[in-house]
DNA sequence: CCAAAAGTGTTCAACCTACACCCATGC
DNA sequence: GCATGGGTGTAGGTTGAACACTTTTGG
C-alpha cells in the first residue's frame, strides 16, 4: 500500500511507463486520432459523426490527477478519447477504450457531456501539430469529426501501463488539475465540466471508493475531499459528516507511523458502495 | 391571462390545434422519422449517426405536461425530434427543431442525456407500426439510427401550432406526466431521466419563470413545485422559503377573485433570471 | 360573522461551524 | 513530558418541518 503521509509521500512517478504495443489490424482504433488505419474499415465498423473523449482522474500524493497525453508534434496536451463501433452502447465503447489503452476494467466511468460545438475541432494549434505528420487523412478527419462524448471515469491506482502509438504520443502523465498545461482542442473546457460533475457527484454518492485504497484514515479521506473541491476542510466537522452518513466501517486496525496517535482505518461498507446520499 | 383558480379552471384545450403544412424540400428534415425525404440530400446534409429527442415540458391546469405524438398507424406516442445538420452545433439544432415544427423561440432548453444502447431502435412495436407506412426506407433508417441526443425544453403557453405531416402524425397532445400513455422506442424512460432531470434543475437554477407566466401568486408556485416534485409541499414553509431565496420581486397589485383574502402578485427579478442557487 | 384562502409567527429538532479539549504515540 | 496529530464534546447559529395564529374577502 502507498504510504500517503503528507511529509513524506513514497513519490509514485508521475511519468507513466509507457509499454507501446505496435499498431494491430483492429484494436488500434480506440486512438482519438486515426493515423495509421485502415480508412475503409473505420468507416464499415465506426460510427463516423461520434467520437469519445475521457476524463480519467486518479488521487494520489494528496492532489487529484488527470490523464493527459502530449502529441509528438507540439507542446500541448490532449485527452485520451475513441471511437464507437457500429453495434456497440455507448458505454461499452468507452469502457472498452479504456480496456484497450490501459488495462483498465470495473471501473467507475460516467457520462457527463456532449461537446457538439461545429468549431470545437478547428484549434489551428491542434491543426499545426497534426499537419506535421504529413498525413493527409488527419485533415480529412479534422474536418469530419463532429460530436465528442465526454465521459469521466475514476481509477484508484496511478500505475497505469498505457498501450499507445510512441510515434503519435510521446508522452503520458498524470497532471495535478490545479497545474493543467496548454491543451489542445477544447480539451480544457471538457475537464473543467468534468471537475464540475464530478464534485456534484462527490456530494450526492458514495464513489470516493473509486479513488481510494480499500482502506484509508479519516485524514486521507478529508484530503481527498481538499483535493477535489479546492479547499480546505475542517477536520473535527469533516469526521462527524462522514460518520453521520453510516456509509463506514471502522476497522479495529490502526496505521503505525509517526509519533501521534494512530488513526483508525476505515472502508466502506460494501453494501453503501453505489448508493445515492441526500 | 389564463385564470388557473383551482375551483374553475379555464379548461385549455389538451389537443393541439394542428396545422398541418405540406412537406417541403429542406424544412422537413426536422420530423423524427424520415418519412417521404430525399434520401440523398439527408446523407449530404445531416449526421447519419444521431438524432435529437425533445422532451418539451409545459405547465397548466396545475399538473406537469409532456408533449407527445401519435403514430397514425399505432396507439402509441412518441417524443418530437429531429436530426443535426452537418455544420451545426447540437444545441442550434435542437433550437431550429423546435421552432421548424412549433415557432417556439428563446425558449429553456437543455441537453441531459444520451440514449446510446445499440437495442433501443428495435422495439417491436415501432418496427409494426412504422411497418404499416410500406416504406422500404424507414426499415433501413431503423437499422441505421443509432444515438439520440436529448434535450428537455420549457415552454410556458400550452397554446402551440404544430407542423407536422398529418399521414405519419394523427395526433399531439399534452400528457399529464402521471398519465404517459404507452410509448415507442425507450422514450419512457427518457421522459423519466428528463423528470428527474428537471427536479434537480428546479433546485439549483431560477427556471420555474420559464413555467409560468411573467406574473404569478405564491400558491401558483406552489402548486408548480407540488406538480413538479409529484408531492405536497407546506404551504406556510414554502413561502418563507421562496422569499428568502431574494429573488422575487412583489407587486402591490392583486388579484381578483373568490371569497377570500386576495394574493399578492409576484414576478422574478428580471437579474436573478438564470442565476444559479445553492 | 363565518368560511376560505393567503400571509405571518412560534416552536422544536437537526445540522453545521468553530473551537476547545482529550487521547495516543514516538522522541 | 511534550510536540504532533487523531478523536470527541460543546455552544451558537441556521435551516426546515409542523402547526397555530392573523388578515382579507365575499356571501
Amino acid at each position: 500500500m502507498i504510504n500517503r503521509s503528507s511529509k513524506n509521500p513514497l513519490g509514485v512517478t508521475l511519468l507513466i511507463q509507457m509499454n507501446p504495443i505496435p499498431m494491430a489490424t483492429t484494436d488500434t482504433y480506440y486512438f482519438p486520432i486515426p493515423v495509421n488505419v485502415d480508412e475503409k474499415m473505420m468507416q464499415q465498423h465506426f460510427l463516423s459523426d461520434l467520437s469519445i473523449n475521457s476524463v480519467l482522474f486518479s488521487y494520489h500524493e494528496e492532489r487529484l490527477h488527470v490523464l493527459l497525453l502530449r502529441l509528438a508534434t507540439s507542446d500541448h496536451f490532449m485527452l485520451p478519447g475513441g471511437f464507437v463501433k457500429k453495434e456497440e452502447d455507448l458505454d461499452d465503447a468507452a469502457m472498452r477504450n479504456l480496456k484497450e489503452m490501459a488495462g483498465l476494467d470495473q471501473i467507475y466511468l460516467e457520462q457527463f457531456y456532449v461537446a457538439g460545438q461545429t468549431g470545437r475541432a478547428y484549434d489551428p494549434m491542434a491543426r499545426d501539430a497534426l499537419n506535421k505528420f504529413g498525413l493527409k487523412k488527419i485533415e480529412k478527419w479534422l474536418s469530419d469529426r463532429k460530436i465528442s462524448i465526454c465521459y469521466y471515469a475514476l481509477v484508484n491506482s496511478p500505475e497505469l501501463q498505457l498501450k499507445v502509438n510512441e510515434a503519435i504520443i510521446s508522452e503520458a502523465r498524470w497532471v495535478p488539475v490545479e497545474e493543467l498545461p496548454p491543451l489542445l482542442f477544447d480539451h480544457k473546457m471538457i475537464i473543467d465540466k468534468a471537475i464540475g460533475r464530478l464534485q456534484l457527484d462527490m456530494d450526492r454518492k458514495v464513489i470516493s471508493t473509486y479513488l481510494l485504497n480499500e482502506t484509508f484514515t479519516m485524514p486521507e479521506l478529508q484530503k481527498l475531499y481538499e483535493a477535489v473541491y479546492q479547499q480546505k476542510l475542517t477536520r473535527s466537522n469533516f469526521q462527524r459528516r462522514m460518520l453521520n452518513l453510516n456509509i463506514l466501517d471502522r476497522l479495529g486496525k490502526r496505521n503505525d507511523g509517526g509519533s501521534h496517535r494512530a488513526p483508525y482505518l476505515y472502508r466502506f461498507k460494501p453494501s453503501k458502495i453505489e448508493m445515492n446520499l441526500n
